[in-house]
DNA sequence: CGAATTTCTTGAACTAGGTCATTTTTAGTT
DNA sequence: AACTAAAAATGACCTAGTTCAAGAAATTCG
């Protein structure tokens, strides 16, 4: 049971049966439709959330509307609003799923717990938010000193699958540009000076 | 000694008189005049700098050759390449001090160490890790919801005592828009179409 | 299947912010 | 105090990316 998400845990800290079985036992399966919400604007996110099988979307709408995607997530990744989660305050991101899926989810408090009971789940958690934190400053220096067009092709690069789930929308408001812009890159493949 | 590093720590996790000390022997303060360099590229980041006074830039140098500031540090604050300190990789950025400063740095594998001997000091780098992760969140989405002069009001309302130590195009390239842009909004208060 | 809704594409006009070049101001250095 | 170097300001022009509008494709769902 659940032996997804222990796979993953395996992965960075080394666990006795016992302790890969207290772990799992602290988190629940649960299927998600498309389109469904699991975090809200001004609830407090709950929960952490690993997703089995399935894509998810996390976005805020700015004032004018127009809404900015701020993390996508598909099989074997986190997602949640970290700034309501960790401070356990209300959110002001939507996350929702792009497909049915299903996700295993933990709640604040049981994480708590899990982290207090056994150093080595700290470990785990720690790693996961300095992963967390690497990638957050990766994106951040790509979208400083990156063109649209450049930051296009490097996400093409480094996630050609997730390229194939997510709406072209979606994709254009976690690059920062419009749609219809992305859409001109992916099509006028011939440069403008060539005419 | 050390115990502005202490103070911090105690913030987080509550300590006995041993364990503050067995964490503050592993640190040792290092005097950097400024302009000079605690990060380079290429060279694989070794410490986690905690800054006691002073202040720092860390930048990227694009392509092109302008850089880009990724992120200041000043009393207080932790600073380094995480993407080369986490991992054990070589840089990317440089890490400069504004200033003459003083920090206290912690290396690698002393912190591995400390984090293995205790699972307080694990429960500490945890809460910085996610504490910067949700902070680079924050900032992610004001990067993609506001525009050049909306970054700037915000930046100025929450970090006021920076905006002092801080040269203005250093500022600027953090904001994400060039110097002359930044001088621009701070100068002409008149707006444009009042004419 | 076929209608309805979403998503994607394309053109044309527009603008936020960038670039370049020059000058003024400020801060270091001897 | 004078000299130098670095930082900030300002004007004129430019462009990457946006906005608006409307049609074409692709999905969704009864």
């Amino acid at each position: 049971m659940n032996h997804k998400i222990i796979d993953h845990l395996q992965k960075i800290v080394s666990l006795t049966q016992e302790e890969a079985e207290q772990f799992a036992a602290s988190f629940r399966e649960v299927k998600i439709k498309k389109r469904q919400f699991i975090v809200q604007p001004n609830f407090t996110a709950r929960h952490r959330n690993y997703v089995l099988e399935g894509a998810f979307r996390a976005y805020v709408v700015a004032d004018e509307g127009q809404d900015h995607t701020i993390s996508f997530a598909i099989n074997d990744w986190w997602i949640t609003d970290y700034n309501s989660y960790i401070y356990q305050k209300p959110a002001t991101m939507f996350v929702v799923a792009l497909e049915d899926s299903t996700i295993s989810q933990i709640d604040f408090e049981k994480e708590q717990a899990l982290k207090k009971a056994n150093h080595k789940f700290e470990t785990f958690f720690r790693i996961v938010a300095e992963r967390g934190l690497a990638f957050h400053q990766r994106r951040i220096i790509s979208n400083l000193t990156q063109t649209a067009e450049e930051r296009y092709q490097h996400f093409v690069q480094n996630y050609p699958h997730i390229i194939q789930r997510v709406p072209q929308y979606a994709l254009a408001s976690y690059l920062g540009m419009s749609t219809e812009f992305l859409s001109r890159i992916r099509n006028k493949k011939v440069p403008k000076k060539l005419l």
